[in-house]
DNA sequence: ATCTAAAATATCATATAGGAAATATGACGC
DNA sequence: GCGTCATATTTCCTATATGATATTTTAGAT
């Protein structure tokens, strides 16, 4: 078994949960924020009444956020054993999501750049920026942050908001295998990020789709050697 | 208001839950069942405690279940107002959800053909021929349910679990939306079936292909008609 | 008669308690 | 020393109780 997550020693009792809209909402975004940026890893155990103890809540709303991501693939359940939050992506897994990205973004780029407005391009390029890899000591997981909401946006520029939520849940089972990465593979990642942007802003349909098939392609090339199983 | 889900009323108490893994999985599945066959219509009520008196459950494994569909969209959910079944998909929806299917079903279709084999042909003709419309009082549930298997069964084939997977999630939504339809398009369909499955077995990628994007979009054409927004 | 406002009710949200299963621990025999 | 079995503990699963909020109903005034 892997560590244990939920115990009284990480996060020293500070982050309690504060009541916004519901205990369970809330107790969804820390734990997938927290499985996200692997501060819980992969295949690790979450106990419900530990996890209960040190949000400060008791364990209705635990089950119920549980549930959830249980729903949206970031955890699984046994019965009468417990939660444990999703095992790294297997070389076949990173394969099909690869596949999957190649069906969808090309096509989301090219309807995105013909739909191009001013103030999506302004958004489009501050974020290109923003990636920027003016600082070494940068970290990657700010470079994911970006790189996410970068794709996010360009699906979201298609118009399509199923497409745009399907993308979605495939980037949030991809983060679990994301390899902290050096600085070659943003530098690289960024080049092709501005060769995107300016195709999408310049509303050249054709030059986008075929600059997002590159980029996701080049990914995957890049994204390989880390592959474990 | 629409009408109220859980009273007493309905299915005369009868069909309880029998413990197999966890209620709320039975629940879920349940649920699922009622949602997708129409027993429960759109954008109806689903109250808590009198589906739990109705199933002869507590509240804790109700709230699990609704909390899961919830996150697969299959209903939604107000704070301290309850869960509602998912409404009616609107135009643009069923646009969005068809434009999806149109980039990963034929592209699933061309991969399962490349990789057919006897047995997986075997069980396509089966479900293709029992969708053969020799019962004009043939129920449209049972049509729709075989629909959904062939339409599974050529996802699986294609060998990529992630799109296979997405791809039911699309399903489960668009289940909402359908008519009780008629027997011309049973009929149709049947047809478009028949190519679709005969280019499949013989290995005609191309062909394969071609059939799926077309048997989608006559499908988009015959479901129109019945777009409420 | 209609509209407003306050009380009553129904339902949800959370907390707590007890029973059931699995895992961990330790003793015993080989 | 190693494997097996019984016990103890942990953890989960379900049920019930309490408090909070929205909805409905009802009483009163205009």
């Amino acid at each position: 078994m892997a560590s244990q997550i939920g115990g009284e020693s990480d996060r020293g009792g500070s982050r309690r949960v504060q009541r916004s809209q519901g205990f369970a909402e809330e107790v969804v975004n820390i734990l997938r924020a927290d499985i996200m940026s692997l501060r819980i890893p992969p295949d690790t155990r979450i106990s419900i009444d530990h996890l209960a103890r040190e949000l400060g809540v008791s364990q209705t709303p635990i089950r119920e956020a549980l549930s959830m991501l249980e729903a949206m693939g970031l955890v699984t359940k046994r019965h009468y054993v417990g939660y444990c939050s999703a095992p790294q992506l297997n070389r076949k897994q990173v394969d099909e999501l690869y596949e999957m990205r190649l069906l969808l973004e090309p096509y989301a780029a090219r309807r995105t750049a013909q739909r191009m407005t001013p103030e999506l391009a302004q958004t489009l390029r501050t974020l290109s920026d923003a990636m920027e890899p003016r600082d070494e000591l940068e970290s990657y997981d700010r470079f994911a942050q970006l790189d996410a909401e970068l794709h996010d946006a360009i699906a979201a520029g298609s118009g399509n908001d199923i497409i745009q939520e399907s993308l979605a849940r495939l980037h949030s089972h991809f983060h679990i295998f994301r390899a902290r990465s050096h600085s070659e593979v943003t530098r690289e990642a960024y080049g092709e990020h501005v060769t995107l942007v300016n195709a999408l802003t310049s509303g050249n349909a054709d030059g986008a789709e075929q600059a997002m098939r590159e980029h996701i392609q080049k990914s995957y090339d890049r994204l390989l050697p880390f592959a474990t199983a």
